[in-house]
DNA sequence: CTAATCTAGTCTCGATCCCA
DNA sequence: TGGGATCGAGACTAGATTAG
């Protein structure tokens, strides 16, 4: 009989409190915390307390674990709270991410959330954020982490400004990177596009606002990551459906219809045969980084209600 | 277990830019 | 033109992580 919590689900599931709150953690310690929401279902009502064995973790975080470094890395996790500002901007909420942990003789370990954590975690009012594990374990920085699911916020947006302290408050950096700009955007702003276009299902980059000498606001943006034509079109057709994806050299706007097809988005609405849409497919893949429907920072109106709710 | 490697954080240096 | 702030690169240290 198994007793694991550690199941193959893949998905974690936050509120944007949660994404946008104030701490700092080591990888190891937020590799902790995200294999451990992964164990909270969508239709949990409360927490319960979650159990599995060194081995589930070692399986579940691939890498291997032994008790003291899993005793050190909790002890230090318990010591580091989140600090949730409420929305008003003015009032904030201090809570830790587990109330307990525990390892017992036969080698379970058992633990559970915080309460506080709840209107967070579970009954989450406002944005969610939904990330795959799998895409945020193989990223070697914190940092890196941290961004990804800032920035998946808002990816069906399709791009985020940060004010430069704020963002080095969301990630409580040390003062090192505070005083030294250059420093924060290699460690964190460079470290974390690198990472993420690496290993998720978005493709960021990001350009600095300067206030005189002083850069003091970054505009990322956001998009999907498609490496492979097959995404790419999978993407397209899921997302930029009747948005002009470009114009051909002659001035016609093209466009993917809801059946998947590419036609002309003019008077002719004429669509594209198979041989000539093979061809485009292949160019917009090519020329992905030029796309205007890709500039535009599309706002589509079901991503927006998605996100909303 | 130890050694090698990686990461985070601090500090220094000269170059560059802004503004009075 | 010169002071002050910032930039970019690199050296260094402590500590964490990984490989053997």
């Amino acid at each position: 009989m198994s007793i694991t919590d550690l199941t193959k689900r893949n998905f974690t599931r936050q509120s944007h409190m949660i994404v946008n709150a104030r701490y700092a953690l080591t990888r190891g310690e937020i590799d902790i915390v995200l294999t451990l929401l992964t164990a909270i279902k969508h239709e949990d009502e409360d927490f319960k307390d979650y159990q599995f064995t060194m081995k589930d973790l070692e399986k579940k975080t691939n890498r291997t674990w032994n008790s003291k470094q899993l005793k050190d890395t909790i002890k230090s996790l318990m010591s580091k709270p989140l600090d949730i500002p409420k929305e008003s901007g003015k009032g904030w909420t201090i809570v830790s991410w587990f109330s307990s942990f525990d390892y017992d003789d036969n080698g379970i370990i058992t633990c559970r959330f915080d309460k506080a954590l709840k209107p967070y975690l579970i009954q989450i009012q406002g944005t969610r954020i939904i990330s795959d594990f799998r895409h945020l374990l193989p990223m070697q920085s914190s940092y890196s982490k941290r961004m990804y699911l800032l920035l998946k916020e808002y990816d069906k947006i399709g791009s985020r400004k940060f004010n430069v302290k704020e963002l080095q408050e969301i990630l409580k950096v040390p003062n090192s990177h505070k005083t030294r700009y250059n420093k924060f955007k290699q460690d964190v702003l460079q470290r974390s596009e690198k990472d993420i276009n690496k290993f998720t299902d978005l493709e960021v980059s990001f350009v600095e606002k300067k206030q005189g000498r002083k850069v003091h606001e970054i505009h990322f943006f956001i998009r999907k990551n498609n490496n492979s034509l097959k995404d790419f079109i999978v993407n397209i057709r899921a997302d930029y459906v009747n948005i002009v994806l470009f114009h051909t050299n002659d001035g016609k706007p093209i466009k993917c219809s809801e059946k998947g097809l590419l036609y002309y988005a003019d008077a002719s609405n004429l669509t594209l045969n198979k041989q000539s849409a093979q061809k485009t497919w292949e160019w917009l893949h090519e020329n992905r980084n030029k796309l205007e429907c890709f500039k535009n920072n599309i706002i589509d109106k079901k991503a927006l209600q998605e996100l909303q709710q």
